[in-house]
DNA sequence: CCTTGACCTTCCCATCATGGGAACCCTTAT
DNA sequence: ATAAGGGTTCCCATGATGGGAAGGTCAAGG
């Protein structure tokens, strides 16, 4: 199978086949004589469990991890579990950051007339603030683990 | 004001003040005779309103609107509302995303022994799928809006 | 046999917001 | 005068992904 296909029949990109070989993810595939790169379908199972773990939010990171206790035979279910357990707190503390944020903005929102006039708690809150120090909260903005599926 | 002590008194770091000049998302600062950029209150008010919006979730991009209608004394606040509830409505969406991830999860580990044996239908699920054509979905990974602060 | 088109290869670039660091210049206090 | 602690620019890296160029390969059809 060449890459096109095993990226279909996984729902992987071609590109991101590559990279994950790039990055030690999945082991080099086999060539042939001409340099394509050769799947099957055991590959092509390991690229739909990477998908459906990036689908779960699972950073690459985490699924290192997962792939080898997919592999290890004589794995225990509790190391699996509490992957999916942290998974689950991370996924938790990013979904309540987010909901703290729409708290936030729909009070805003709600005290703003919203109609034809220039006045607005929503631009009032977000420019007050004497000009003394601020605390430098770090803004830990890059997300450990994005990936909204 | 020094770009350091702007830094600390807006919380936003001067790494980020320098690259926010860059991107035309604030105006370049007046320098001194050898260079030093200088601020005033008013950029750091500046300064502090692109960290209250960043720290809202609102994408960089979003915040040249709100910006530039924070500047327009003859603002509608309408035009703010509506950013503002985009902005509701696109955390909502990516809270709910996410909200799926951890109900898929849960009910996974759920049903996982969490023992010392390997039998566990977390990896079971993540692995199972016949080797035929996968929907090939997007994987939306990056998210437009990032920020959890 | 040769062409064509679809596929493959590698390599580079871009994203977005952010930090790290080097090399070098400026200011201020001792 | 010198040292410390700013500042400046420029380059690089992140993480997962896509875009695209330049060039090699393969299979089908004339």
């Amino acid at each position: 199978m060449n890459i096109g296909e095993a990226a279909s029949a996984s729902g992987v990109s071609a590109k991101m086949i590559r990279y994950y070989e790039s990055t030690g993810l999945i082991p080099a595939a086999v060539r042939t004589g001409s340099g394509y790169r050769v799947y099957t379908d055991t590959e092509v199972r390991m690229l739909r469990f990477i998908r459906r773990a990036r689908d779960l939010g699972f950073p690459v990171e985490k699924i290192v991890t997962l792939l080898a206790l997919w592999r290890d035979r004589s794995r225990h279910s509790s190391d699996v579990k509490r992957l999916a357990q942290e998974q689950i707190g991370g996924l938790e503390r990013r979904i309540a950051e987010m909901q703290a944020m729409v708290d936030t903005l729909q009070h805003l929102a709600d005290a703003c007339g919203g109609d034809h006039r220039p006045d607005c708690p929503i631009l009032t809150d977000l420019g007050k603030g004497a000009v003394g120090a601020a605390d430098p909260r770090p803004l830990p903005h890059a997300p450990p683990n994005p990936s909204p599926a």
